[in-house]
DNA sequence: CGGAACGTTGACATATATCAAAGGGAGTGG
DNA sequence: CCACTCCCTTTGATATATGTCAACGTTCCG
């Protein structure tokens, strides 16, 4: 478990009391994919830290629509803010592929954090980030069209990556079920999406693989964002 | 100053030490109606308590839609977490009222912040309340279609002031123009979202007044939410 | 009083969801 | 190794919600 939290964001740094603190607060859990690890409403009694695997987090409508409203992968946590909130998740999670997840509980935690000034000031900047892209969702769900939303898609990971040749080749890291869920949308839209982006000759392509071909007019259709 | 401090929600029930301390971080500003605040963008340098008046959190796309993230009134704090994040605000402020605003200076802050560990578990309580709220707005925008969201709305309010009666009636708190940018669509829309419920004798509307005559159908409309 | 902002309604355009069908790829069991 | 199934993906036809544009009445405020 020390490595886990060694190797993760929200605790880079600590000296070795306040990781063995965090310790006895956490167990381990082993999802296999597909495995729910909370339902939205639940009773948010841990967060979770991801030593291994990729989680999503999401909302469904009543229809069954679904909205990712993030992915974790290793060393990246998520619900911490169930914790300080009204006591309940406010989405579900779910492995998308088999996964190991430290448990910190809730109980051990709050109090870890009224003692330690360290983690509450790294809490506050991991949620200052959750809510910067929390923002940012929202203003592309309510602002942007899909397709504006898939070009931001791939320049984000280009920046991100710094990614650069002549093209640009990108392997997107989920299925385009998931991805179309992360955009606010479906996956036949998301394919008429690609498909337009191709026609236009912008991108090109080959199952999960995108060669960007035209990053200017990539970023020309993100433009203002 | 100190005054605005103790009602906001952000620090009630500080000693007279933390409040001063804030205090000396502060200035006060006022300003009129339709006054912006700050822009997307800009620097963070400060964030801000509402003393007095109306302040409306929003996003523009480039083709000029709004969508407001939050409407902030007296005793409310706006732009915290844009001191944590990365040195710029993420949205635009804009005064709706003449309003009075003390302003947290965000180095002096920051530093008041590591050393006073009451404000540093406030602020989380806080940068949470805003995580979930903005989980709302992402899950309505994304996943409900407008009269849906107009039926939530009317229903929070509902609740929040534990308003009763038959019928009970509710005061818009804000112009329509407004209403509608926050439930992330247009006044043309709202209008015909509003008439709609109307016609089905769920609610009637008298400008800015709506009685709910069917407050079963309101919850009915939202199930599942 | 007069102009500006607000609100409503209609006709229309458009993006996106829905429904249906079919192909392809990966994995499984015979 | 093949056949089968399941899931993912794409494409087409269609439905629907919402945005756009324009016109008009109302309210508000200087």
């Amino acid at each position: 478990m020390k490595k886990i939290l060694k190797n993760s964001k929200l605790f880079t740094g600590f000296n070795e009391n306040s990781i063995e603190d965090i310790v006895s607060a956490s167990s381990l859990r082993k999802v296999t994919k597909g495995e729910m690890i909370f339902h939205e409403k639940d009773p948010a009694e841990a967060f979770f830290i991801v030593g291994d695997g990729k989680i999503k987090i999401f909302k469904l409508s009543p229809e069954g629509k679904e909205q990712i409203l993030m992915i974790t992968k290793q060393g990246e946590t998520f619900a911490e803010a169930a914790l300080f909130g009204e006591g309940y998740y406010p989405a579900s999670a779910q492995a998308i592929e088999d996964s190991l997840l430290m448990v910190v509980h809730k109980d051990k935690f709050l109090t870890l954090v009224k003692q330690n000034p360290n983690i509450a000031l790294s809490l506050i900047a991991r949620l200052s980030e959750l809510l910067h892209k929390l923002n940012r969702l929202v203003e592309e769900l309510s602002l942007t069209d899909i397709t504006t939303r898939l070009a931001h898609y791939f320049i984000n990971i280009i920046e991100e990556k710094k990614l650069s040749g002549q093209p640009i080749v990108i392997q997107l890291a989920e299925k385009k079920t998931i991805l179309a869920s992360q955009l606010g949308t479906i996956p036949e839209t998301l394919s008429r999406s690609l498909a337009k982006l191709s026609k236009e000759n912008i991108i090109k392509v080959d199952g999960s693989n995108i060669e960007i071909n035209d990053l200017r007019k990539l970023y020309s259709i993100t433009e203002g964002l």
